[in-house]
RNA sequence: GCGGGCGUGGCGUAAUGGUAGCCGCAACGGACUUAAAAUCCGUUUUUCGAAAGGAAGUGCGGGUUCGAGUCCCGCCGCCCGCACCA
């Protein structure tokens, strides 16, 4: 009966079952349709679900069923990437084993996700610590060590002192550990590395070739990329009484045409010169110490002044002999960039030039925009701009007139004749550091052996296995203090050896994932045929703060799969969609303890503690997190809402791009509409057999028509916002209908309003579906076509207009031009008022929208 | 500092250069009810006006256009990303 509710509780377990049972979801290569693949990113699997899933699948979900609709052959996987510390740190806080925890919080978590009722092809489901997926990840790394794709190299590493392991630069976020937050330390370890700057140029280049990316995304990707054109060369050296040095200094820049300006010269603490002054200077010794430690913060940088100590040696000018000027080892100089060493330009750089203020070193200005009079000279702040036609090169020999253009020419081509320097292309991109000092990760599958060296483990001995008989008693890597695993023989000449005790950084587990989708029970990483079908991801979302590191290692996973055979797609990911965050209210109590939103009631406009009654503040609405406890269990909204109303909520109202504030009036407001949907569905099905009239038939069957066509492409541009506007137009309309329709009119437009809704809310769309007399299923349903005959309206509304303020409107037929609207509009008598007698000056019609008329004002 | 985005009712938002505010939330009024909840109907940018009907209005100041929330220039504010990268 109509009067009975909705009751999701009974509904969405039977629709979710007849889904499952009728294996609705389950995607297989079939070469006659057209293929979409829908990923959202995977999850990692920290315990439970929380409002941030709900957002992100839910909108993959509408793409994938609304695609299926369409006639594609949707893939929709799901898996986990399930290696990470918080595996151990629950081993160390709470004894439990890393694997054990991971796989019951897979458990929880898939449960939870089947509940939002996700058309997910469930049969291809894995987790990144299933040994036959991580066996691949490491076939895959000896093809790239064989390919030349990964080294071995002892290096600066980012040592993070409460993880105990390095870290990837990408990690580091102003000078603290991605994870822990612990201040970053400067080690030097042996690191294996993968040598994504192989690829640096081409990673650049084709972010131009990926038009369905945010461009707020390429350009992050473009900034630490970091591309930059210039110049290497060398100095030659000399000690204070002038005599030569048998080595030179080699520096980059990338305004060699201010040459003339340099005053001196900066190496990095780090720099050999440094290292080697250091070894007689107790000064530069402490100098180095106090640099280290500073690390590279934000606030640090910020804070910290351009400083330096002098190395007591003088570099000659390349093109003035009788110039030296003094070499620096200063705390603005990275060793990591170009070669650690720069001269220094304190007329044309804020850096150079708060140096030479500081230690009262000469400031040459050597350009100067190209209409200046006079002597140039130097103000308070560096002239830095000129880099285009509007300035030219001063004081600089034979530079003097030519534009820093030509002048970089110039001195570049001068630097090649004499063998000095060569130009330079220089990425900021650094190799990716993959070694982790930890056991909840892939083995990295290699020995280490005396005689032989380095020794990658032959391909049929994998998987390596991670040991299950681990303690976490002490810190460090878990591997390195059991007793036997890592003690073997070497692969190749059969003596005694070593495991390395390292496992793979994690965001490799997930730069191929997607690809292992197609396949997921190949014995190969990705069987072509299934790959060349599936790949690439029509569609990608997540969360833009994987803008950089997820992303861009996946983007060189996929070349580097490619240089190995593995793959035939440099670009995994051909659209992506990064979608806003989850915010909500923040309560706070007297005490400043932090309190949960389904603690906080509101009395007489005042919040309160449900329990104790104490007065709360209320904080600003901000991203749900732990910490802050402002956080909703999507159980608990299932469970008292359902999932058609968690998901409804999710793309209601805000765009999809920004964030969404939880609110429990909106929640209870979609928990509303479902309820109304099931009443108006049941009364459409009560009413049968009824006439109506014909003028109400059209003005409905016209509304449905054109939401279908609005709802299409809002769905095609991932508007939901939208789309979900319209469907509550449709509903409205359907609702105005009710008592007026015929009951073909009225059940077409319910139809079609079920058939609209059903990728937003799958679970009320088959129940409605049934409820209006079907026998099948609505996810068998085809999209439903606008009838153009529906579209075509006889008349039309335009708007009048004089001098560009609207007066009035009209309803004219359809297409009617200037010959038939003048006479007619011009005797409006609101025309006639505003107008009162001035002449007509111009009378625009923009057909079927509006009339302007233009007269003297 | 560099780069990007955004600024519209009480709130979330909508608007191929063409009637600003669709749709929702909240609020208010009414119907139903013994009552409440639920539901249904209606009102809701501001302002003047009894009404009819005016006026103003998309952060601020200019400009282009018959016409600007939308395009251009200059500001202000907020948000995000990057940052001693030579």
């Amino acid at each position: 009966m109509a009067s009975e509710r909705y009751n999701h509780r009974v509904t969405e377990p039977k629709w979710q079952a007849y889904w499952t049972e009728n294996k609705c979801f389950e995607a297989e290569i079939d070469p006659a349709r057209p293929k979409y693949y829908v990923l959202e990113m995977f999850p990692y699997p920290s315990g439970r679900i929380h409002m941030g899933h709900v957002r992100n699948y839910t909108m993959g979900d509408v793409i994938a069923r609304f695609r299926r609709a369409c006639g594609f052959n949707v893939l929709h996987p799901m898996g986990w990437d399930a290696f990470g510390m918080p595996a151990e740190n629950a081993a160390i806080e709470r004894g439990v084993h890393p694997k054990g925890w991971t796989y019951d919080n897979i458990a929880t978590m898939r449960a939870q996700l089947k509940n939002m009722g996700l058309a997910i092809d469930w049969s291809r489901e894995f987790a990144t610590c299933d040994p036959s997926y991580y066996q691949h990840e490491q076939a895959m790394f000896i093809d790239f060590l064989q390919a030349g794709l990964v080294e071995r190299r002892v290096s600066q590493v980012n040592w993070d002192p409460i993880d105990q392991t390095v870290l990837a630069n990408e990690q580091v976020i102003d000078g603290r550990g991605w994870r822990s937050g612990a201040l970053v330390e400067k080690r030097e370890l042996a690191q294996w590395f993968l040598k994504i700057t192989t690829y640096a140029q081409d990673l650049l280049n084709a972010l131009d070739e990926l038009p369905n990316w945010p461009e707020k995304v390429r350009l992050m990707q473009k900034n630490w990329i970091g591309r930059s054109e210039g110049m290497k060369f060398s100095f030659d050296l000399e000690d204070a009484d002038g005599n030569a040095l048998p080595d030179g200094l080699s520096v980059y820049t990338t305004r060699h045409d201010t040459i003339f300006g340099a005053s001196f010269c900066a190496v990095s603490v780090d720099h050999p010169l440094a290292k080697q002054a250091a070894a007689t200077n107790l000064e530069l010794q402490d100098f180095r110490k106090e640099v280290a430690a500073l690390g590279t913060s934000e606030e640090n940088i910020e804070r910290a002044e351009k400083r330096g100590l002098p190395l007591g040696i003088f570099a000659r000018h390349p093109f003035l002999s009788d110039v030296r000027i003094p070499v620096y080892a200063a705390n603005f100089v990275l060793m990591g960039y170009g070669e650690g060493a720069i001269f220094g330009c304190p007329a044309h750089d804020q850096r150079d030039f708060d140096f030479a203020r500081k230690y009262g070193l000469p400031i040459l200005p050597v350009v100067a925009p190209r209409d200046h009079v006079g002597d140039v000279v130097v103000g308070s702040e560096p002239y830095v701009d000129g880099a285009g036609d509007d300035a030219v090169l001063v004081n600089s020999a034979f530079l003097n007139g030519l534009s820093t253009a030509d002048a970089k020419a110039e001195v570049a081509r001068r630097f090649e004749e004499s063998f000095r320097g060569s130009r330079r292309i220089n990425f900021r991109l650094r190799d990716w550091g993959v070694s982790r000092q930890r056991y909840w990760g892939c083995p990295i599958p290699v020995v280490h052996c005396k005689s032989c060296g380095i020794v990658p483990v032959p391909k049929q001995h994998l998987p390596i296995e991670l040991p299950e008989d681990v303690k976490f008693d002490k810190p460090g890597n878990p591997l390195l203090h059991h007793p036997t695993w890592r003690h073997v023989p070497c692969p190749s000449c059969g003596n005694a050896a070593e495991r390395e005790t390292d496992t793979f950084d994690t965001f490799i587990d997930s730069s191929w994932y997607f690809a292992r989708f197609c396949s997921p029970h190949a014995a190969t990483p990705v069987d072509a045929a299934a790959a060349k079908y599936w790949m690439g991801v029509d569609q990608y979302i997540g969360g833009v703060e994987h803008a950089i590191l997820h992303l861009l290692y996946s983007r060189f996973f996929a070349r580097a799969m490619g240089a190995t055979g593995h793959l035939q797609m440099d670009e995994p990911f051909k659209s992506l969609f990064t979608q806003g965050m989850v915010i909500h209210e923040t309560f706070k109590s007297q005490d400043g303890e932090w309190v949960l939103p389904s603690d906080a009631v509101q009395t007489n406009g005042a919040w309160m503690h449900r329990e104790t009654g104490q007065p709360l503040t209320v904080g600003g609405v901000e991203k749900m997190s732990k910490s802050k406890r402002n956080v909703v269990d999507p159980d608990t909204i299932i469970d008292s809402y359902g999932a058609d109303t968690a998901r409804w909520f999710m793309l209601s109202d805000t765009p999809p791009e920004r964030d969404i504030e939880w609110t429990s009036a909106g929640a209870e407001g979609s928990w509303r509409f479902v309820q109304r949907i099931w009443r108006l569905v049941n009364e459409v099905s009560e009413r049968a057999g009824k006439t109506g009239n014909a003028e109400d038939d059209l003005v409905l069957r016209r509304a449905t028509h054109k939401v279908i066509g609005w709802i299409t492409d809002d769905l095609m541009a991932l508007r939901f916002n939208r789309a979900i506007a319209r469907i509550y137009e449709l509903s409205n309309a359907l609702n105005a209908a009710l008592s007026k329709a015929s009951t073909a009119a009225l059940r077409e437009a319910a139809e079609t309003l079920v058939l609209l809704f059903a990728p937003m809310m799958p679970h009320l769309a088959e129940e409605c579906w049934v409820a209006l007399g079907n026998s099948n299923a609505v996810v068998d349903q085809a999209w439903p076509k606008a009838d153009p005959a529906m579209l075509v309206e006889e008349s039309v509304t335009m708007a009048i207009q004089i001098n560009g303020k609207r007066r009035d409107e009209i309803v004219v037929p359809k297409g009617a031009g200037k010959e038939f609207l003048e006479p007619l509009v011009l005797a409006l008598g609101s025309v006639k008022r505003v107008l009162n007698g001035k002449p007509v000056i111009k009378f625009i019609v923009v057909p079927d929208r509006i009339v302007n008329i233009v007269c003297a004002s």
